[in-house]
DNA sequence: CTTTTCATTCTTGTATACAAGAAACTTGAT
DNA sequence: ATCAAGTTTCTTGTATACAAGAATGAAAAG
């Protein structure tokens, strides 16, 4: 993959090398090296190549600011549609994330944590928005992870997990909408981590 | 174009049949085809080819919930990012807009319809979310611009742009989110005119 | 010694040939 | 007559061959 630092940025991804790489003809190779460039993990430059693109500081903050916005909506969508099953499942989720916690046990957690914003996307209620969001957050997954290692910062994200679900439990949507909203939020050190974890993948 | 009522929901489309119609071989027919399965326009099953797959109202509506919230966001980041010459690039759009109006030019007015919203975009200050949106913004052009025929509609939306402007000079990010939310939901004459015209896409 | 131009080489883009799986049709049996 | 199984045909997916444009290096001129 891309994130394993396997690629720097702007590397170019050379098709036959690729190919025999894979033991594979140039032709799938392209088609999957056309799927990342599709996808924004790549950019191609006709008749040149395509060229690895790692997201720079400012357009993580951008992306993570747009997650956070559409996360938002999410909940406000979901404080007035979401059932009451989706409710205790959300509950369900928490308390293992807590076990996780007091387990210490950092990928427990975030597997819980992934079924948490899933549910949430999916209450929203719009299968669109819920793809989009899924879509984003899959984009933003291996810098999401790296939050995690952040001293204290898995107590912090429980708590702000629980706030959501209660607005949503009492149908406040901007409530949630605004809990959701820092708690997706890159600002402070959680920036200032985000920046060394960009460093260290670029080298 | 697959808008153009040339291809219909659910047809195969046929790698050979393209190649000999653009006299292209099925090399590059099968990546334009590919890309257009990655965007959303079409469907495709492995070994078993790719299919056309027009929006159907119910994800049409959830689209158009998105672009509303998406261009909402937008609004309300703008109303403090905002530039004075943005503001005046915005009235002197409307001002165009009204013209048009006035001379029942509806492409001119769709035109400039269109150069208010990307302005909009681009002054959120987040060029990922601009882009978000300009994405999507394209993806309901064709759906969007058939509104714009609906009887006294053009009148409206202009009172609607009007507001949007306003509430942004005013630094009022929630009044603008509201009103530009307001400006794009779909809801009563528009769904139906939209189910009227899905039906006419279909034949 | 530097710069410009031409040639060679390398890489992408396209065409064609081949393989494998799916669909359709035929043939045989119940 | 209907259904099932086998065969044929058609379509996608992959490999290879070819063409065209870009980059690099060498040679010649200033």
């Amino acid at each position: 993959m891309i994130f394993d630092g396997t690629f720097a940025d702007g590397e170019r991804l050379d098709e036959v090398q690729l190919a025999e790489k894979f033991a594979v003809s140039r032709t799938p190779v392209r088609e999957a090296i056309q799927r990342l460039a599709l996808s924004g993990l790549a950019e191609q430059i006709p008749r040149r190549g395509v060229f690895v693109r790692q997201p720079g500081p400012v357009e993580l903050i951008e992306m993570f600011e747009v997650m956070a916005e559409l996360e938002a909506v999410c909940a406000r969508l979901a404080a007035t549609r979401i059932s009451d099953a989706a409710l205790a499942e959300l509950h369900a989720t928490n308390e293992r994330c807590n076990a996780a916690v007091s387990a210490q046990d950092a990928d427990g957690y975030y597997h819980e944590n992934e079924k948490f914003h899933a549910i949430l996307y999916r209450q929203s209620g719009n299968s669109f928005l819920e793809q989009e969001c899924s879509r984003l957050h899959k984009r933003l997954q291996p810098f999401r992870r790296m939050q995690l290692r952040l001293r204290g910062r898995l107590k912090q994200s429980m708590g702000e997990h629980e706030a959501i679900v209660a607005a949503l439990e009492e149908g406040d949507g901007e409530k949630a909408a605004s809990a959701i909203r820092s708690h997706v939020a890159v600002q402070g050190e959680k920036f200032h981590h985000l920046m060394a974890s960009l460093k260290h993948a670029a080298e």
